[in-house]
DNA sequence: TGTTTTCCATACGCTACCGTATGCTTTTCC
DNA sequence: GGAAAAGCATACGGTAGCGTATGGAAAACA
């Protein structure tokens, strides 16, 4: 489909006949870029993010994505924001419960975080953490998620019965402990990891 | 905490001893670029670390580096390999107690984590385990370590009188959540952190 | 049907790197 | 004192990436 450009002393054009097949309706522009990206984040992190490699991978050249974008930044600022919303839509879903069943619901959210299923999810969680590091407008994001991320939790711990400060020091807790497990390589430590970890959320939640 | 070179691993052989001059030269060398790129790694991540700029941060030229190193990755094992030997050093360090002090000692050991005046310290942790998401060397470094840190809190529980299925979810937890907390952006959660840091360690800490 | 707008390809210039080749200067050794 | 090695500088070729300029085809519009 590309051919290597070759060395051009030559100024020619090259009319290249596109393949008008299919061309039904392209309105490649505004999530699908967005999208791609976060998968290569959590593939590779941020430094994965190159203008040319995405295109690449959606199947154009970045002359597409400069019609747009701004520039690299401009992607990277969409893909905070979609994942800041997503984030927050998430967090309401997993902490809205009915009266009574609070300490199910953060066995739950414990639960899926460290599911096998939500590799990718905390892999863009990770490389937006790690990418907050060296950019203030990527750690203000998570600044934003986490508060509100805590505050839902507080609020379940709170409703489960434990004082104000106590619930924050819970929240804390939970969330800590869940991302900092996904940071860590303790596969070998024991035959019986499930164990571990139903211990560990047992004494994050209970009295 | 950082520490000063440790004078075991000189690469260059000794056929004879040399005059002063020669060694305090030929031994500065190496040592001064693996500190450097620590720093670098501490600041910027594995990204940052690029020869030229570390180059230029020592003062010298790329011609150096590579008279020093084969190439970019033999300084990164190296550095991974300082920082394994060093974190193995300090684990023994603050994990050996005399017996009835455990749970002082495990309370010392997440202050330790969590002091500012350790930030470069827990840079350089969280800049590793990032870069052992992409890198299987720097997995395996971060593997050995955390078994390691593991198996030595998990000895301080054993001995403070927890079972022992206990005492390793109880290590899981406490590392887990000392690195979460180093990931995460909760100064705004709470006026008082001190406590909720507190509650935290009580609740990792004591039955 | 002719014109404008949309969307994307191609070609460039520029910078930042990696690794090599080679030469120059200062020690070290005999 | 002269040869050899250590330690570093400089120059070079090569790749990858960013952003711009420009052209060209298709779709929308008039």
């Amino acid at each position: 489909m590309e051919n290597k450009p070759v060395k051009s002393t030559i100024i020619t054009p090259l009319p290249k006949p596109r393949s008008r097949a299919a061309r039904v309706r392209t309105q490649l522009a505004p999530e699908h870029w967005v999208n791609t990206a976060t998968d290569v984040l959590a593939r590779e992190g941020v430094a994965g993010l190159r203008v040319e490699v995405l295109a690449k991978k959606c199947g154009v050249t970045k002359g597409s994505f400069y019609w747009h974008f701004k520039d690299r930044q401009a992607l990277l600022d969409a893909v905070l924001e979609q994942w800041k919303l997503g984030r927050i839509r998430d967090i309401e879903k997993t902490t809205s419960v009915t009266a009574g069943s609070e300490r199910d619901q953060l066995h739950y959210a414990i639960e899926l975080y460290g599911a096998s299923k939500n590799r990718k999810g905390m892999a863009i969680e990770l490389a937006i953490r790690d990418w907050a590091r060296h950019d203030v407008q990527a750690a203000a994001i998570v600044e934003a998620v986490d508060l509100y991320r805590l505050e839902c939790t507080r609020k379940l711990f709170v409703a489960a019965g434990m004082s104000d400060a106590e619930a924050k020091s819970r929240s804390l807790l939970l969330y800590a402990c869940v991302f900092g497990l996904s940071l860590m390589h303790y596969a070998q430590f024991d035959n019986d990891l499930a164990n571990l970890k139903q211990r560990i959320a047992e004494r994050i939640i209970s009295n």
